[in-house]
DNA sequence: TCAAAAGTGTTAACCATACACCCATGC
DNA sequence: GCATGGGTGTATGGTTAACACTTTTGA
């Protein structure tokens, strides 16, 4: 019983989606790319072994985490019948900088257009995080997860364009979502930018709660 | 290492959505009700494992079955560390009259909003299953597994209303699906019924494949 | 003064919704 | 002939999509 964590980050300066992976320092492929992950404690949720690992490995702590998906084919592992619940998570990459330590040799932020070819099953793995987050950012404000705290409209409409692989509206985009309410204005603004300087947003957590559980549609 | 399966029916005529429970023949929670479920084979995948024991418990196969999420609290199996991965299910209770068998000592359509008290964890993985249908139906075409191969206008509406637990119009009912193009009309209607006769239809999968790959939006 | 990104409204096409009556059939 | 469900169109309001120029700032 094993779990692997799809760790998504974007770098919002190079405008592209990276994954986080780390060097395996034991056998199997011992030295190729994988997912952080490894086996589950006896006493222990499968998140918090998802959690545990992460941090172990990465250095990576309190970040979005979810299920994805459980990955159980017979063959998946050569040492024998190893079942693997995936978990992804979504991180601010400028605020989380990882350091290697224990079980990996290093941990690097890789692009995921252009991510080498992974241990195990593990390319069909961030294929699935991949598609699911995806899916899930056209009706759910997961993309918050991926920003700093503060952030403006350009930087969260380079995300969604980043993510879903397609240009969208500058005035349509600030349109929907000034309109579903969910940002809060902070009344600053950028700070040392070489161009006109944007207002700083952040998400309102609180009211997206109460929209949510009222059954409300955050669809892009 | 279990799979567990929450298997969806739908009454055409008594207009409830049902699920398949089975009456546990051997401890724990022996002669309770119970999710059709079991261990994992060793040289078995998951989806494999889940089909076997529904095979097993209910009689049923070739259905449409799919991964829902893995449960794996510490404590969900009195019996110690069990993971289960759950899988959703979705059969025309029409065509798949259920008979027990092995591991059951029966096997019970009962309507999900009467379902008893259920042994394990499996309250909550019903419940899982639930919404995952409710939030899928909205934007893929799951509906047909419910159905016999030849259904009308009308029992598909009545499919999603019982699902999605909310009244629709006719018109824009009809006018939606139709416009859809996903539905062959079969030329001949209904027999012996106490009323007009409506068109019978089936549904195109081999253009919704084409369409999905497209990446097509099926919402309704 | 130039470069770079921020910010801002209007129009037209489309889609969702609301709504009521006649039709075919078996009893 | 009546009860039952099948089948049909239109008008309105709201939502989405397309589109270009001015503003601010630092270098």
């Amino acid at each position: 019983m094993a779990v692997d964590c799809v760790v998504f980050g974007l770098d919002a300066t190079k405008a592209d989606l990276r994954v986080l992976l780390i060097r395996r320092a034991i056998p199997p492929f011992k030295g190729g790319w994988a997912l952080p992950g490894g086996f589950v404690w006896a006493g222990e949720s499968l998140e918090d072994a998802a959690r545990r690992e992460l941090k172990e490995e990465t250095g990576l702590a309190d970040v979005f985490l979810e299920q994805l998906y459980t990955f159980g084919e017979p063959g998946r592992d050569p040492r024998g019948r190893v079942v693997s619940v995936a978990y992804y998570a979504l991180v601010n990459l400028n605020e989380h900088p990882p350091k290697a330590s224990s079980d990996a040799e290093g941990a690097a932020w890789t692009p995921v257009a252009k991510a080498p070819s992974l241990a195990f099953d593990h390319a069909k793995i961030l294929e699935t995080a991949l598609a699911r987050l995806k899916g899930k950012l056209r009706y759910e404000p997961l993309g918050f997860e991926l920003l700093p705290r503060r952030f403006t409209l350009s930087q969260l409409q380079r995300l969604y364009e980043i993510v879903l692989e397609r240009a969208l509206d500058k005035r349509n985009f600030r349109k929907k979502l000034l309109a579903m309410d969910r940002l809060v204005d902070l009344k600053e603004v950028e700070k040392d930018v070489a161009h006109r300087a944007a207002r700083l947003y952040r998400f309102d957590e609180e009211k997206y709660r109460q929209l949510k559980k009222k059954g409300f549609n955050f669809e892009l």
